[in-house]
DNA sequence: ATGGATTGCTTGTGATCACAAATCCGCTCA
DNA sequence: TGAGCGGATTTGTGATCACAAGCAATCCAT
């Protein structure tokens, strides 16, 4: 028998690291909507050639997050109102599943998680802090979803969020008074209760929530 | 202005054409699930050196198309029955919204198209050509979502397809004696009639219909 | 002064190479 | 007989280079 097959803590791979970092940026709405990449601007980012540059930017291309013109120029999505529907649609359908999902097995520990979380972003709202604001957003959700068991449908909604990172740094950036989360309450009274069907309709309505601001 | 700025016609780079085949191979089944490929030897295959090759794999990985060990080594996924019913779960999902957005968009001449592409089916039902019969199936679909004008959720409909098309060959080929599609019929059927929740139910049967393979 | 061609720089693509890690094979020894 | 081990080979990773296409700013002609 192999001791040690792991290699958990050796190095990661480069392109993997770029890629993480390139991820994060783009799904907490660091860049804004357009912004063109180059391989050689990420490689000297990063500290490392083009080839790791490459392979980072495919994969995020691979799952929507950016986008490539035929030239094979790429840069952060522009997204039409059509699309951004769509996406919306594919939240609402996904994430109600996966909250139904959670219900049975969300104990009171994760509601109150839920909770301090939910604090953090009232906190985010309060000082105007767009990218806390959504980042710890996606915190609230995933922490309710990571309960469903439910990897791939969990990987599907945040491809999801990923395409609409920069749109969504784009909408809230230009909002001036935002109101604390209200469909959150709703959401994490839904479990205190465990009432599936008031759960589906405060997940939807907090998902679908955001399209209003495209009304302004 | 520019007369001619469309690469329409220029020859596509090698990592696409290399990218289009395999993924073509993965979703009609022609490749088993566990098995191994290595860059280099794809690479000859599609006689390209090994970075087209590795980028067309990691767009692949990235979709779920094939599964990445730890080591770098990539093979298509073998499927936990978890992870199945979640995809079927989300085939559901996404079939039944998209069925449903191109209802009223469905003219006859569609349907007619939809009926042909079924007589292929079951052409391939007799025959036991399983890669045919999947290739058609997802024609079938295809053709029906198509008409939804909603390119992301078609999108997430063919990439769990693609996850799913390995697993789909082995099932379908221990299949022995196999019925001609059912509820392809009562899809028709739906949209001659204009009948949405029959369209709803009779697309959520049909999706989930695989599952009841995996009990045997 | 303005419209259009052209030159030079930027950028993505693909090939090749060096390297380290993992895998696989046969061998040895208990 | 079988488990552990050794080296040879295979394999992925990352860097570098040559090349062609794209883009932009410039320059010239009208």
């Amino acid at each position: 028998m192999i001791l040690n097959p792991r290699p958990a803590d050796a190095a990661p791979a480069a392109h993997d690291r770029v890629y993480r970092a390139l991820r994060g940026r783009i799904m907490q709405g660091d860049l804004p909507p357009g912004e063109g990449l180059t391989l050689r601007g990420i490689g000297s980012e990063y500290e490392v050639s083009m080839t790791p540059a490459r392979e980072a930017v495919r994969r995020l291309v691979a799952e929507g997050a950016l986008t490539m013109s035929s030239s094979g120029r790429v840069s952060t999505p522009e997204l039409s109102n059509e699309r951004i529907e769509e996406l919306a649609a594919l939240r609402a359908l996904i994430e109600v599943e996966l909250a139904s999902r959670a219900l049975p097995r969300a104990h009171m520990a994760l509601i109150e998680r839920m909770q301090t979380i939910n604090a953090t972003i009232a906190e985010a709202v309060a000082h105007r802090d767009a990218a806390s604001y959504i980042r710890t957003n996606l915190e609230f959700h995933r922490t309710l979803y990571l309960r469903a068991q439910a990897p791939a449908m969990l990987a599907m909604a945040e491809t999801v969020w990923l395409q609409m990172g920069p749109t969504m740094r784009a909408l809230y950036g230009r909002l001036r008074k935002t109101e604390p989360p209200q469909f959150h309450r709703l959401i994490i009274a839904a479990l205190r209760a465990g009432d599936e069907p008031g759960l589906r309709l405060a997940v939807r309505s907090d998902v679908t929530q955001g399209l209003r601001m495209l009304a302004s």
